[in-house]
DNA sequence: GTAGGGTTAG
């Protein structure tokens, strides 16, 4: 024992005397009973003892008659129980000053001290060292001492021991304390704590051992409610370390629970769906929910049924959706106005609107013998999925229809998303007109409301007026946020006004708006778009340091950028970053790379890549191709070229597109090699790969050179068949060309096609229709 | 239930 007071005497006591006296008046485990007591217990002795000792020097407790006095009272004086002792020892600051007063008590008690008096001791002395710096190292010395004192435990000392070094990992431990305990403590409580232990550090089978023999007809200890808490929280957090519970284990462990007349309510079971459901389990969640319905439909709610139903939804699980809810119809589960939200929620996601409709109708009419009154929500949801998909009119429609027919007013998301839709169809004006009709009914516009604006204004060319708008807004009250900014600084970077998205990336921080992942990466993808990669890479890295770490796609952008500006260091630097940051390469990265070496004619580098890439489990892609491709055809190597290109279509299985087929087209042209264009060009009707207007252009180029008319005037009549538009190349080879020969009235009439180009494609689609 | 960004070949 001296070698441990030695060790621990020289340490200082914990600073705040406030916080230590806090904590050590609190119980250490809830839920634990203190053991039973006889009565003579004075809650005054405590703070009698508890403030001499303090005032006193250790060294002069033994020649302390009134503390003597106190703790030892000659008869017939009641003696202080085993928890004034506890409560006593609780008040000392340090570890080392408990043991100072174990020695005291174990030394100055007159006769011999009563074992439980010693136990309560040293339960206070664990509970100190508990809160000490390196805990587990001294309760273990402690708990060794007790051990060679022939100190018993108490439960609640058995409890922290368990829990601390269950939770500093060393569950051998635990388990040794829990062995060692006397039988009779061994109870609840004390299980409870070592079962939490082994699910925690994934020691499910030893963990439904010790369920089972508690579980088990005639059992001493009986589960509680905390032993099922202690199960279903564990398995709740989900972070297994051993094997998972099945479902089975689950169900049987709520049976057993229920026979033992602790059932699982309606909510835990929905709780448990749910957590489930969000840690990616919902196989063991279905399982779950579907083990519980064979114990009887009365053991189940809407509640869960919706909370498997939401992550189903969100899974694409269609069969499953109507498994459940015939199942819900079998076992008489009524759903609810939330199981007809996550119905028509998930058609709308799938923009089946008029499914989602069906619905609607449905519940509206009752006509499934279920009549649920429609909700703001499940108007706003059916509002908001035919907003997005173009239906405006019957969106508008349904805000009359709620507020007239149903009662139900508008929100200011009903506004939000209709303000949205006609934004994205180029509505802007419909959007304001929103926004004020919004403003006369008493809802007010929020954050979203605002930021719908400005992004629609923005990404209809109207960025000066999207930025008068928000300064209008902001003075008036309705503060911005980053998303408002994001949406700002893409369209300035769309824009090509660099400068004026840094200053807004600059004034966000300054109006107090924290940037987020996206507004950074917006910033560095405009950067790297606008050919201002060192600034691109500088915002990456304020990214980092504000703890968003940058992913493949922001290194790709990086990357590419880099190689586009011919900075291969600064290129291979972002690469070396990638990889000390754990982001993996892709393909994109591959490709990239690989383009570029090619493109430098280094061809040799540029399949080493490709070797690599297909070492690294990935396969190159059409792209990958086309780099390789393009590089050939750049310097004149076309017969390496057509090699690429029946590579692809054969061995590799990569069917070439309309991208590489115009880079071979342009290339065989340029290299009067009109007829191989040709033949090509026949070659994608057969396989189905649409010309494009770049594809025409590189023909019509190689055709003016040879002067082959009446094949240009063919494809002439295809661009217009298939609604291809010309662009100004186009206009620029053909106005030259066919008014040099003449062909005037075929241009023009080539470029009315191209004006009514939309409602001819229409006919066309319209017709293909009829005659079908 | 509503709002913002994105990488590679022509």
């Amino acid at each position: 024992m001296n070698r441990i007071l030695r060790r621990l005497k020289p340490e200082t006591p914990t600073t705040d005397p406030l916080l230590l006296r806090h904590l050590t008046i609190s119980p250490i485990s809830s839920g634990s009973p203190p053991p039973p007591l006889p009565k003579t217990d004075d809650p005054s002795l405590v703070s009698k003892v508890a403030t001499l000792l303090e005032a006193t020097h250790p060294n002069d407790w033994t020649t302390n008659a009134h503390l003597r006095h106190l703790l030892f009272p000659p008869a017939p004086s009641p003696v202080p129980t085993p928890l004034s002792l506890l409560r006593i020892t609780r008040r000392l600051p340090t570890t080392a000053a408990a043991l100072n007063f174990y020695e005291y008590i174990a030394t100055t008690s007159p006769s011999p001290p009563d074992p439980q008096f010693l136990s309560s001791i040293f339960q206070a002395i664990f509970e100190i060292a508990s809160r000490e710096q390196q805990p587990d190292a001294k309760l273990d010395e402690i708990l060794a001492m007790s051990k060679r004192l022939n100190i018993p435990l108490t439960v609640n000392s058995a409890i922290l021991l368990v829990k601390s070094f269950g939770e500093a990992g060393m569950v051998d431990k635990s388990l040794l304390v829990y062995n060692e305990l006397d039988q009779d403590r061994r109870n609840t409580h004390v299980r409870n704590a070592v079962v939490g232990i082994l699910l925690k550090s994934g020691r499910v089978d030893d963990a439904l051992h010790l369920l089972d023999e508690m579980l088990e007809s005639g059992a001493k200890f009986r589960p509680n409610k905390k032993t099922m808490d202690v199960v279903f929280s564990a398995l709740k957090k989900g972070t297994w370390v051993g094997r998972k519970l099945s479902a089975e284990e689950i169900v049987g462990l709520v049976s057993r629970f229920r026979e033992n007349g602790l059932p699982l309510s309606k909510f835990l079971l929905g709780q448990l769906v749910m957590k489930l459901c969000r840690i990616g389990s919902s196989n063991r969640a279905w399982e779950l929910l579907h083990e519980i319905m064979k114990l009887g439909s009365n053991h189940v709610d809407v509640g869960s049924c919706n909370a498997l139903l939401t992550c189903l939804s969100r899974e694409q699980e269609f069969e499953k959706i109507n498994i459940i809810l015939k199942e819900m119809k079998e076992n008489n589960v009524q759903p609810n106005v939330v199981t007809f939200g996550i119905l028509i929620n998930h058609y709308c996601k799938f923009r089946r609107m008029d499914d989602a409709l069906e619905v609607f109708k449905n519940i509206k009419e009752g006509s499934d013998g279920i009549s649920v009154r429609p909700d703001v929500i499940i108007f706003n949801t059916l509002i908001d999925g035919l907003c997005k998909v173009g239906r405006l009119r019957e969106a508008l429609d349904l805000m009359d229809q709620m507020r007239l027919e149903h009662g139900c007013m508008p929100s200011s998301v009903t506004y939000n998303c209709l303000i949205d839709g006609f934004c994205k169809a180029g509505e802007i004006d419909r959007g304001h007109e929103l926004f004020d009709r919004m403003k006369e009914e008493g809802i007010m516009p929020n954050v979203i409301t605002l930021n719908t604006l400005v992004d629609g204004m923005c990404k209809n060319g109207m960025i000066s007026s999207a930025t008068e708008f928000f300064n209008e807004m902001q003075e008036k009250g309705l503060k911005g946020n980053a998303v408002t900014y994001t949406a700002l600084i893409n369209a300035f970077c769309n824009a090509n006004n660099i400068d004026k998205a840094m200053n807004l990336f600059d004034e966000m921080s300054k109006s107090g708006c924290i940037p987020d992942v996206r507004a950074y990466f917006t910033l560095v993808f405009g950067l790297c778009q606008a050919g201002r990669v060192d600034d691109a890479s500088f915002i990456a890295s304020m990214a980092k340091k504000a703890g968003f770490g940058l992913d493949t796609i922001c290194y790709n952008a990086l990357i590419g950028g880099f190689c586009r500006k011919g900075k291969m260091d600064r290129a291979y630097e972002m690469l070396k970053n990638m990889e000390q940051d754990g982001v993996k390469p892709d393909t994109v990265t591959y490709n990239i790379l690989i383009s570029y070496f090619s493109k430098a004619g280094d061809f040799e580098t540029a399949h080493r890549l490709m070797k690599k890439m297909i070492n690294d489990g990935f396969v190159p892609t059409v792209v990958t191709y086309g780099a390789l491709l393009n590089s050939f055809c750049l310097v004149g190597n076309l017969d390496e070229g057509m090699k690429i290109f029946r590579d692809m279509s054969s061995t590799s299985r990569v069917p070439p597109n309309t991208v590489i087929y115009n880079i071979l087209i342009d290339s065989l042209c340029k290299n009067q090699k009109v007829d191989v264009a040709l033949s090509l060009m026949d070659d994608m009707k057969t396989k189905g790969v649409r010309p494009n207007t770049t594809t025409f252009n590189a023909m019509f180029k190689g055709l003016c050179e040879k002067n082959l008319l009446e094949i240009a005037l063919k494809y002439m009549d295809q661009m217009t068949e298939e609604a291809c538009d010309p662009d100004y190349i186009t206009m620029e080879i053909l106005t030259d060309w066919l008014s040099s020969v003449g062909k005037i009235e075929k241009l023009r009439s080539f470029v009315q096609g191209y004006r009514v180009s939309d409602s001819t494609a229409e006919s066309a689609l319209l017709n293909g229709k009829l005659g079908s």
